[in-house]
DNA sequence: GTCTATATGGTGATAGAC
DNA sequence: GTCTATCACCATATAGAC
């Protein structure tokens, strides 16, 4: 990818979170880029394919994120808060892409596209939904080895932590100049409160922490 | 409220939930009403405006839902799950309405508006602030009690308990004829996800975790 | 109160200079 | 590879008939 089509990613992310597609004119990319449009369709042919590909570099910051956590090892349920803590972070990093793989899935429920572009979202939305599925995956693990809790269903509590990570898109601000350990205990207080709820643990014995900590910084 | 002026404003909040703000035109609209534009213009001044009534309709659907729960009564903890299921049964029910909340939030960041439009949806976001903040409270009471986890942010853990529900506007499909014991059952399922967690809760003497299992299923 | 017709402005996309 | 100039289209909003 040259540096100017990853410029262009960057700028436009930027605009598709704040504006919205819609809202977000090419020459609004342009400016924010310093240049004119002339630059932005010479690598992109339309608007929606500069948008199809903010959203598939979105999606492959998410799967970066989350793999690693997915590949290390250890038991089910310490997995699973591992990859929720992954994602949050990837979520509070890339918000401007991720914002952007939201409006997506939004789009490929109701959106008017032609049949080229049906595709290309079709192709996108199978993407999301693998990751999704990801997690499906690790909690039915945690589910069979017992440590997740029996009487839910894995899929609408897996949408639900996942929900209550990515609405952080809505209430972040990002701009309130924050540091990387900021980000941290953010992504810790969500999983934290999702893994192990907000009600309080009164069993005997709480020798497990919630999380494993990360040490430093 | 005229009848004529109700129905607009539901159509209007179908079409703005499918296509957003910025996509959805005044024709769209008037069409999904089987009239044309003049019927709306004549109540609505301009395409924000109805936008702003859609949204302070959707304000006070969530007010009506969670006020008798938080007056019920009750121990902390046990008003605070039974405002989320209220809550969460009124997203699922007026989504379309609550679709429209959620976009005004992003609007008011970044949204360019007159000094007018400003005013109203500075109006429309403190409403939604001391929504959230009967949540805050509640989660409060919840700690001072002794019956929320001591280490949690209560600010962090009340937008991500909410964040789980709302999240439930990007996947959830009322138009898969939905009944009303289907919605209580997913409302259910996302609050004891988000009030108890998903890791297992276990009773005291059962706390031998085995090695993680991969068995299929 | 709702319609038709239209003025006005902005946006996606293209053509061609450099 | 990027710019300027331009076209064609669409959407907001208004005016005035009925």
């Amino acid at each position: 990818m040259t540096p100017s089509k990853q410029e262009i990613l960057e700028q436009a992310a930027a605009c598709f979170m704040e504006q919205g597609f819609h809202a977000t004119s090419i020459d609004d990319v342009a400016r924010r880029l310093g240049a004119t449009k002339g630059r932005i369709y010479h690598h992109y042919a339309s608007k929606i394919d500069l948008f199809f590909d903010v959203h598939r570099e979105g999606m492959r910051r998410l799967f970066e994120a989350v793999e690693p956590a997915r590949e290390a090892g250890g038991d089910a349920m310490t997995v699973l808060a591992a990859m929720l803590r992954a994602h949050a972070m990837a979520v509070l990093t890339h918000h401007t892409f991720e914002s952007v793989v939201a409006q997506g899935v939004q789009m490929h429920r109701f959106g008017a596209t032609t049949p080229a572009q049906r595709q290309t979202l079709d192709e996108l939305i199978a993407s999301r939904d693998r990751f999704e599925q990801l997690f499906k995956d690790q909690a039915q693990a945690a589910r069979d080895d017992g440590s997740l809790a029996p009487d839910l269903d894995v899929s609408v509590a897996v949408k639900t932590l996942l929900g209550g990570i990515q609405w952080s898109l809505i209430w972040y601000r990002p701009e309130a100049d924050r540091d990387a350990a900021s980000k941290d205990r953010l992504a810790d207080a969500m999983v934290r409160t999702l893994v192990d709820g907000v009600r309080r643990r009164r069993e005997a014995g709480q020798v497990k922490p919630g999380l494993p900590r990360r040490s430093g910084t």
